[in-house]
DNA sequence: CTGAAAGCGCTAACAC
DNA sequence: GTGTTAGCGCTTTCAG
């Protein structure tokens, strides 16, 4: 890596001018302006971004957590940060906190010590069941904004991109309803996290508010077969007619589940669940989803911080952007 | 962020003695280091990493560029990448390509000006149908390490990481000859891959030795509708009995297809395809899989660099490791 | 127009 | 034992 001081002794100047030549400052003669920038791109000088970095106070880098990078919803989150991110000339430094306080304390700890400007975040499940929020309340008091997506904790004073969650059960179950449904179960195997519990919530709220029937739902735990539960679920609740899922794989399963057994869908049974694009193609037919457009999601977020961090000296209040799912309707359903 | 020389302020005592108590230098006093250590405890001083970086030329921070965060085998391996990373003290940078040169050619660029210590990629989809690897070279030759997975450029000397793609899908491929199928068809939507052709001619390989039928090739596009290529393949080619697929997605679409389509699985047809655990879920009966254990990849690619940077000054030899997949039989084939 | 010097936060060789 | 100093690579004020 070639510095401003080799770039100097060789142009026989003094530091002080290659680096205000390069930062095309008034100040320095045209024909040395010429001479300086001819030598970095001859070396192809680009400045040092640690040095930059200490100098300026800032890293241009942003921290992201996230609780795990193999469910395709935050790694499309991931995406979206990523790319935004770039396009406002920022980098990435990703840390995973496998749904463990301790690694995403850890990670905080570790990136605030001067790696990054400011973070973007997911909340893992043990901080979510345990509901401690200390550890981010520390690091803004440390100047260091957080901007929290998708899993948040309410009583942490910072912005946050989140996802209607409710709305989006309750008028998936509605959905179901007016196909005249009788039997509608909601399955999840993430009923710990805020938002499992709040498309549960949705989904309870249309089925108490059209009274045909009770709620009812199945919980699939990490443990489980998933396979093997949900097929064994539907042979001993032969009159299950629609599902809504609060994550993907469920309501795959209960597809490919419900054709084995013999049944139609959408015919005899309508399936709905929070999926993405590339997920509704593996089922025949293709399954009817909650798309939380989780793209969108990763770039609010980091136009949230970015926007902050750029104003820190404004104090701007709080914000809290929602993003709306769409429902789009595949051959799962029938209307 | 509390500083050396507030600390040092405090205590009335110059930067270096706290410096030198915080590291546990012998040089001070008994007496002195507690203090020291007392107050920074109470503070919570860490040191600046950027100043750290900057002194000791070198950033503890690895550079990761991958084509495509949304492909769950490359998300699996920066999850392996990032594990091991973390456990080895190092963080990681994660830039996107977008299976894009120029969009990679400017990560390798920008990380490359003191961001990181070296590199972990797997090359873009453009970069290998161009066949670029100035900008691999060069970096190299900057003294950054670069290690490659997956996808590797074989012109560039550097340590890498890869699948026996060949052996698996001719093993593969074996086995539904075993079984007495009779006409094996190969699908793939990676055929432009480096790793897509490999396993294509461990394919060919295979039923060219056996000799019973002509080696017959399904590709996919990234525009096709995956779900009626696939479901008309059957229908226009009603004999097939074996799939062996390069890619997950195609995998799981064929087996739904033919069950669509009337057929029983594995009775009339086997299929066998490159995914993952949760995605050998998604169809019943489960497929059966060629795993390419995505974790260790990660983590064995991670080791090389990091042990590269630890023994630069060695310049060893550049290493090839090879991560064996494994066939794991699940009920989409008979034997 | 150009250069010297200070300073970002830290470590380490070298005084005292 | 403790402090002074130089220097990592850069920007920027202030002198010349």
């Amino acid at each position: 890596m070639v510095t401003l001081k080799q770039l100097a002794k060789e142009l026989n100047v003094s530091i002080s001018t290659v680096s205000k030549a390069l930062n095309n400052s008034e100040e320095i003669g045209e024909e040395t302006v010429k001479r300086v920038k001819e030598l970095a791109e001859l070396y192809n000088y680009k400045p040092n971004r640690m040095a930059l970095s200490l100098k300026q106070n800032k890293t241009k880098t942003i921290g992201v957590i996230i609780p795990n990078i193999l469910n395709h919803f935050l790694a499309k989150v991931l995406f979206g940060i990523e790319r935004e991110a770039t396009k406002l000339g920022y980098n990435i430094i990703t840390c995973i906190s496998n749904e463990s306080l301790e690694t995403e304390k850890a990670s905080l700890q570790l990136l605030a010590s001067g790696s990054v400007d400011g973070f973007i975040l997911c909340v893992s499940e043990e901080t979510q069941i345990k509901n401690e929020i200390d550890h981010f309340k520390k690091t803004i008091s440390q100047g260091l904004p957080i901007v929290m997506f998708d899993r948040v904790a309410h009583d942490v004073m910072c912005d946050k991109v989140i996802v209607d969650d409710f709305d989006a059960t309750y008028n998936a179950t509605k959905n179901l309803l007016l196909e005249n449904r009788k039997n509608i179960v909601f399955i999840s195997n993430i009923d710990d996290l805020s938002v499992g519990k709040l498309r549960e919530r949705g989904y309870n709220k249309a089925i108490l508010e059209n009274g045909g029937q009770d709620p009812l739902v199945l919980r699939i735990f990490k443990k489980d077969d998933h396979q093997k539960k949900i097929k064994s679920f539907f042979r001993k609740n032969n009159t299950i007619d629609g599902v809504v899922s609060a994550d993907s794989s469920s309501a795959i399963i209960a597809i490919n589940s419900a054709i084995n057994l013999g049944k139609k869908v959408p015919k005899h049974m309508s399936v709905i669940g929070f999926a993405s694009k590339s997920d509704s193609n593996h089922t025949l037919p293709r399954l009817t989803t909650i798309r939380q457009h989780a793209k969108v999601i990763g770039a609010n977020a980091t136009q949230l911080l970015v926007n902050r961090l750029q104003n820190m000296h404004l104090n701007e209040d709080v914000r809290t952007i929602i993003v709306k799912t769409s429902l789009v309707k595949n051959k799962s359903t029938l209307l």
